[in-house]
DNA sequence: ATTTTTATGTGCGGTACCGTACAGAGCGCG
DNA sequence: CGCGCTCTGTACGGTACCGCACATAAAAAT
């Protein structure tokens, strides 16, 4: 098992905005017009945004950082229900109509996401310009994520979800190491540790991750994705469907 | 058993468009505009109303019918994503940007819909008035459907789903009465037949419900809900929050 | 009336996952 | 160094559901 780095140093002046996809996505006059607003914000593993039912204050553009929604049910049962990365925005509800939502935003690996006030976007919104039409085929994104995510749930395994998850994260970070227990991974997939750690030792006996203690290195990436489920690269085409403008990024392997 | 009512003739002039609860809501001018480009088709059971991938034509506001989102995988298995009774539309992809989406739409119940032309919903959405904002709350309900239904579909039992799957035809029915086999539900629940029929058996025998090829009848809708998953009515609460215009209507139980 | 089709009931072995319990292993810290 | 904590590995019985096979029953077709 490789020696793991430590957590790099990281100023927080080299995260720009538009290191989001969708902010750098949007017309040039927009992006005047809102960045002076947009604040940084440092989030901390398992930092939540918000919780089931809070009125949202704030819409979030992760930079480097990626945070799941989850559902937890009244018995403490929970689910992930989608993931955001740089890739998208913290608080679709907001700009719905609906100022909250029944899902719980939390923050699945640290790292820095733009803040903006919830009036300010919504605002920006109302001018029925770029953010409207963005922000709509993002939404779509989103469903259709989430009916995916509901489909997966009911046919494929643990092993199969494992990857499509690794995958997900994968794509949102800018290397293969990801800071993660596999509790962590049990609660976002719904199922037991113990299952997370039988699908884990059997993709680390085929020699596709590296894992110890909190961190996962993933090592055949194209070995990973022959085992996901289809749900991975249905939900990646039709994203890169709609939002064609977030430009593809490597996905480097050591 | 009883003996089962034969299909009434409706007379399709009884169907007016304010039958839908979204039309309904909608203010004056935006109905006086929309209501003559209104088309009322009969969407007989087993009707695809558009399959994975096409470009969508129309929309449909069902007023006595029910159209569920399926969503099916390269190996066949299927899954129901979300149920469309006289509350909602067929096409939100449409007015998101899309075009298509990743699901089919299948009529579940027969009965009648007003269908719009895409380019008629359209150019009505991007006048940026009362339709936009209808549309959009009707988003953020259909997604917290397919949110609770993801995590159904991991932490509850085939009766539970049933119950929910009842319940939630129920609300779009003017009667008691489904016209439905076990293996449908089975389809759109996304498990056996076999498992279907045992728990309907199980809900027979509690005196909840009586069926007889093809056709179910609930008597007892209060067990129902007991019996049922929380995500039944965490939904119902949800959507009645998002969509208030969609007045109640009685649930008449025999 | 007989055959065919469709819908439902039942049984059986297999398996994936669950709940629980507990053992080891890596790491922080006094 | 030893202690405790967190993370991971393993085992075991229980169960919900699966795939399959086939029986029964109601409706439809001939």
């Amino acid at each position: 098992m490789p020696k793991l780095a430590s957590q790099q140093c990281v100023d927080p002046k080299l995260h720009k905005p538009t290191e989001n996809q969708l902010l750098k996505a949007l017309d040039a006059d927009v992006q005047e017009r809102l960045f002076p607003h947009l604040e940084l914000v440092e989030l901390p593993l398992g930092k939540a945004l918000y919780e089931s039912g809070d009125v949202l204050r704030h819409v979030y553009f992760p930079t480097d950082c990626i945070v799941s929604l989850l559902y937890v049910m009244e018995n403490g049962a929970s689910a992930e229900i989608s993931v955001v990365g740089h890739d998208g925005m913290i608080g679709v509800a907001l700009i719905m109509g609906g100022e909250s939502t029944t899902s719980r935003a939390i923050v699945q690996s640290a790292g820095y996401a733009s803040r903006l006030a919830g009036q300010r976007m919504k605002s920006e919104f109302n001018r029925h310009g770029d953010m409207l039409h963005l922000m709509l085929r993002y939404s779509q994104a989103l469903i259709t994520q989430m009916a995916q995510t509901a489909v997966c749930n009911r046919h494929h395994s643990i092993e199969q979800q494992l990857c499509r998850w690794l995958l997900l994260s994968l794509d949102r970070l800018k290397d293969n190491h990801l800071v993660m227990t596999q509790e962590l991974i049990a609660n976002m997939l719904g199922v037991r540790r113990e299952g997370v750690t039988e699908a884990a030792g059997r993709l680390h006996r085929q020699g596709v991750i590296d894992y110890s203690r909190g961190h996962i290195i993933v090592t055949d990436r194209a070995r990973l994705e022959q085992l996901s489920c289809e749900c991975y690269s249905v939900v990646k085409a039709e994203t890169d469907r709609l939002l064609p403008l977030s430009r593809h990024h490597p996905h480097s392997v050591s």
